[in-house]
DNA sequence: ATGAAAGCGCTAACAA
DNA sequence: TTGTTAGCGCTTTCAT
């Protein structure tokens, strides 16, 4: 099944060439302890001639402290959890760290066991996504005394650390914006929001935010599945078949926001000053439509750049709110 | 600096707690070897008991074969190695492998580092993109003895496992069908070429049918950086400012072929009929503009998915063609 | 069906 | 500065 590894070099053979102890090989390696420059020759000269590669996975062993970094994050399909990984590995990388990741297609109880088959690897540190888990995930995350890592999401008790930002707030300001605009018939296009609670959280927060000014929500449209341009597009498109008085409408991500951006373009929907568009993520691909998308840029790099930061640094427990950026654009 | 773990229940407390032998207790967690159900009860509710958490570091080292796959790839800035990493990690979770990954920002000799370090891990495999690699990690690779998979690119000698497609056909049959269209005064818009060899391939073996059909290449605009719809946007607008006749263009993916269709939609350039845009990878975004994009849709997906099947296979040396589809769209 | 014991390849005291 | 010696927590013969 899998790979048996053939006749490796192993750092005993490394100190027999050399003509010096384990241990030494063993310092010269880690740059740690005490050894004579000409002993480091040596040692380095076997090393290079049996092309000798350390093994860490007896490295962490003996040690018993790992530098691995499990991540369980819901998806890859779109582009948010890769940017939080890219943020972050760059950061464990330069820190000799390992990333290690699964995915959970935003299914608790599969982060759950995935959680677990993480913490078989005693990772130096679990990341998570929100601040949503099951309670055999929380137990089991608490016992292992590893770092729990907590991201994108501030609404909520931290495990340990968290990093990110307020998804009800940022519902909140969405709404705030439109408000101020002047929208008062708004709607709401969405994808499944029993599984991604952060994008849940945003709509709640938006339509309390709607109803405290006597503007509430005036129609939704939920699609099963996961966000995509085109549910979006095909979400806009079924609520103005359903609702012909609407002046904006509130999307569950960019994704879908530019689904409907689309969907007006073709149909020769004036936006704004006949649908209003708002989204949310601030992705790149936003910022270069004809209209740029008006929406809320999250800070996506940065919450993987500082949580592998705190990992790395072994920081206390804490929450750090990296914020969030209203983008005005032009389509609302 | 690492975390040290605090009492972790260890087999042989399991072992003592249910009053049997360790190598028994082994036995029953891996379901291997012989062992009556009885046995298997007392362990399992000592293990429940404990809440013991098996370690596979210390598993890996006995059983010296381990079931980590290591993933080193150029890049987490566009939604392509996500497809890959997406599909592979589908398969490998089911088979209970575990998948590591590190970044390369499309630079050899980050990979060549990079591929070291993952090799310390001992993975059952080390997957790749493409087939050009520094002669140090080639041989480097060939000496570790683990399986070696290059993905996304078939134009070449594979080490060992290869999964993907040609992409110098991928050019090829992009400028036969411009051809085939009529156009006859096409430029490119690319982003650098250098670090990302996979488009360079495309793009000369699309600047020789064009040559070879006498409709040589009219103009290009390179433009520094990764790939992004933004530059893709810059870079058709540069290449218009300087060349007003094109009536086509070739973009090295699909991010810019958005900007460019941006573009033309911003500055009201009638599209196919004044300019034609392809692209290349077939987003799913490129499917739900007004105008679906045209482009050749890559298997990324389905290479994660082959690619991460043969490794727990532990599948031959081959290389395995999934070809691509061509997309007409609306764009050219 | 089960247990004892010898490693897996390394790190970390502790001596020297 | 260096070598010796225990383990780290498992898997795996090999007896029983």
């Amino acid at each position: 099944m899998e790979f048996k590894h053939q006749a490796t070099v192993t750092l005993a053979e490394v100190a027999e060439a050399a003509g010096v102890g384990e241990s030494t090989v063993s310092r010269v390696l880690r740059n740690h302890g005490s050894f004579s420059g000409k002993t480091r020759e040596r040692v380095m000269a076997a090393v290079e001639r049996l092309g000798y590669v350390p093994n860490r996975i007896a490295g962490t062993l003996a040690s018993t402290g790992s530098r691995l970094v499990a991540f369980v994050i819901p998806s890859l399909s779109n582009i948010v959890f890769p940017d939080v990984l890219r943020g972050a590995s760059a950061v464990l990388e330069e820190n000799r760290y390992q990333a290690v990741f699964s995915v959970t297609d935003y299914d608790p109880g599969k982060e759950e066991a995935l959680a677990a088959a993480m913490l078989a690897w005693r990772p130096a540190a679990v990341m998570l996504a929100g601040c949503e888990h099951t309670e055999g995930t929380v137990k089991m995350l608490r016992a292992s005394g590893c770092r729990v890592v907590e991201l994108l999401d501030l609404d909520g008790d931290a495990l340990d650390i968290a990093v990110g930002f307020s998804n009800r707030a940022a519902g909140r300001e969405s709404a705030a914006f439109l408000l101020k605009r002047g929208y008062r018939r708004i709607g709401y296009v969405g994808h499944d929001l029993n599984r991604d609670t952060r994008a849940g959280k945003r709509f709640s927060s938006f339509c309390e935010t709607l109803a405290a000014h006597d503007a509430p929500l005036v129609a939704r449209e939920i699609l099963p599945g996961a966000s995509s341009v085109e549910n979006g597009r095909l979400g806009l498109e079924r609520l103005l078949a359903r609702t012909t008085d609407l002046d904006a409408v509130y999307f569950s991500n960019d994704d879908m926001a530019l689904g409907g951006y689309f969907h007006c373009l073709a149909k020769g929907i004036a936006i704004p000053s006949k649908l209003a568009i708002f989204g949310y993520n601030g992705l790149d691909i936003g910022r270069a439509t004809p209209q740029p998308l008006s929406t809320i840029r999250t800070p996506r790099v940065a919450t993987g750049e500082i949580a592998a930061q705190l990992v790395v640094t072994n920081a206390p427990p804490q929450a750090v709110d990296l914020g969030f950026e209203l983008i005005e654009g032009a389509t609302a």
